[in-house]
DNA sequence: CTTTGGAGCTAAATTGATTTAGCTAAGAAG
DNA sequence: CTTCTTAGCTAAATCAATTTAGCTCCAAAG
């Protein structure tokens, strides 16, 4: 019952090792194996249920199969969402995905960047943090398949999916002002990662072309896992000192936080308060009144993210980079 | 600038390959290797930044240092949330997690069982679709090592991580009962799954132990895609046609559908109608009113689930089964 | 002075594929 | 009748580790 090697077909078809590889892996034609000895041979396959052993062939070639996935953090529904897409690209093409969540932690992506090349993956989809623009470059160095997602490094050359963040924050922005809002409030965080810097400008320019004043923006800088801890409260107090008559959070988590700060202070949505955030969520969704957000493409980014990928890792041209700025969508709902 | 090998750190070392492997593997008290080369090569590892070659070192022993993920859908929040523990655990234990969805759909969980294997993981990590008993029982055949999580066969001995479904189920029919609700519906789906039919069980016996008449049972049976479509106009025809006082969903997914075709119905939580979910979910918590849910203790879940798995996978006693059935919460809010 | 035993190490096989270089036979060309 | 192609295949090296079986000293025992 020992599992069937390649060898073990050679010895029943009558022939070498070699043949059986080529005929394999497709090179037969190319390499003139009779029709009769192709037959015999993918027949023997077929019989014996014979599968490649993927160690041996990824020694020989340093191809796994596998695509490593580092996000910000896997139980994250934009994350969790992008990942199943993901997964389905991947499986169409013929790898498996390896994920690893960053937390945001330098050096926690930093290992997790090691691992993933120690494992030989064939090609990284990476939401870096800020700083690892180090590991990423090095990867370039060393000629692997990746692709930025969400965000980016200005700085480096890469293949890129994500979304215009500034399109996204401006078109806020402008349903905000359109509704007749005063002040309006910024909330964000991480003020280091591009696309929420990106975010954030869209945001202001969009607010100071017009002539109404914009509060204040609160970087909260929170560490990934204190969000829960710290958030709220801070959000709480921001709204007390400054009483904004309308608020936009530059990310989904941020605006769970807020709706939960808004709840508590016992403020209603939209009359005493209007709300909008970045990113969709099942609870802007269902929440009464329900928020309206810049909700992202994330099935589309997922696939172009593998697509930009498998492009790169079989490329021919080793210059052409792929850049998808996919165009987010307001979706108009009853907070503001 | 090639890659270090085992045989590079032999060389310089003065030493055969052998001796390195040994000190690599923690062998060299074993295999007597002197004091004295023990350092040098040591010494020679962390100055040459050498990793042992994953595929190499997997082709030799059948290892691969990966185990394998299959939840329903990575994108719900109960299983990305499970992924990001395992994560974590398996990281701990020098393990990677290649994962994938099963959607519930047979063919798709044989395949991907198929292909799990075919990578040689080291170990499962299953959530099984309700006729994967067959694939599953195979690697059992195979000595494989797997823990089934959420859901399991009766029939099969294997690992185990869940929740007592019926403690759960039996909770929140209590606490509805307690509340004082009279006619009281019960909505699920997939009836053939095991955790579903516990906690129909577990809701249904103690509402009959009381004298209170349940309405009946909704088996939607819906597959996994089309919840959406589907979910919210069928609890709708169900909830006008039977106008139960409360509800119960066996699952989040079940219970957000609900919310929504609540809402759309315009009833009042919990006045005209009181409701209660499996599984919590931030939308339960956020909702207005914030809904009272059975919470599965997620992080042990997937810290029994990891641990179970590495021990069956360094088990000396290929007897000994883990079996870990832990309490879920009930967590009463507002919404009965 | 031979034998035994153990400390300290290594040669070589093995894992299962891929791939390079090249062999053989048959027919065509000269 | 020799030489050249070319179709059709294969031997053997290779990838980078692990592991078995055993070699070489040297010291102690007999």
């Amino acid at each position: 019952m020992r599992k069937v090697s390649l060898r073990d077909i050679a010895a029943q078809a009558g022939v070498s090792p070699t043949t059986v590889s080529f005929v394999i892996n497709g090179k037969a034609r190319e390499m003139r194996v009779s029709r009769d000895v192709i037959q015999r041979i993918e027949a023997l396959i077929k019989k014996l249920n014979y599968q490649p052993n993927s160690m041996a062939r990824g020694l020989r070639t340093g191809k796994t199969g596998t695509i490593g996935l580092m996000v910000e953090d896997i139980s994250n529904h934009f994350f969790a969402t992008l990942a199943r897409v993901i997964e389905d690209e991947a499986d169409y093409f013929g790898y498996d995905v390896v994920y690893c969540s960053t937390e945001n932690k330098e050096a926690r992506a930093q290992k997790l960047l090691e691992t993933l090349t120690h494992r030989q993956v064939d090609g990284y989809i990476l939401t870096p943090t800020p700083e690892l623009d180090v590991g990423v470059q090095k990867l370039l160095q060393g000629k692997k398949s990746l692709v930025l997602m969400d965000r980016y490094f200005p700085s480096l050359n890469t293949n890129f999916v994500g979304v215009d963040n500034l399109l996204g924050a401006s078109m806020a922005a402008s349903h905000l002002l359109a509704q007749g809002y005063q002040k309006i409030a910024l909330v964000t965080t991480s003020s280091s990662q591009i696309q929420m810097q990106e975010r954030v400008r869209g945001f202001t320019n969009t607010v100071n072309e017009s002539n109404i004043a914009l509060i204040k923006q609160v970087h909260l800088r929170i560490p990934f896992e204190k969000i829960k801890e710290n958030a709220v409260g801070q959000i709480i107090r921001f709204l007390i000192k400054h009483k904004p008559d309308a608020v936009f959070f530059t990310t989904n988590y941020l605006g769970i936080c807020g709706l939960e700060a808004i709840k508590s202070l016992g403020w209603a949505i939209p009359s005493q308060i209007g709300v909008v955030s970045f990113d969709d969520h099942i609870v802007f969704r269902l929440y009464e009144p329900a928020i309206t957000c810049v909700a992202q493409p994330i099935m589309e980014i997922g696939k172009y993210a593998v697509k930009a990928l498998i492009q790169d890792i079989q490329k021919k041209d080793p210059d052409v980079l792929a850049r998808y700025v996919l165009k987010p969508q307001l979706i108009v709902r009853k907070s503001c």
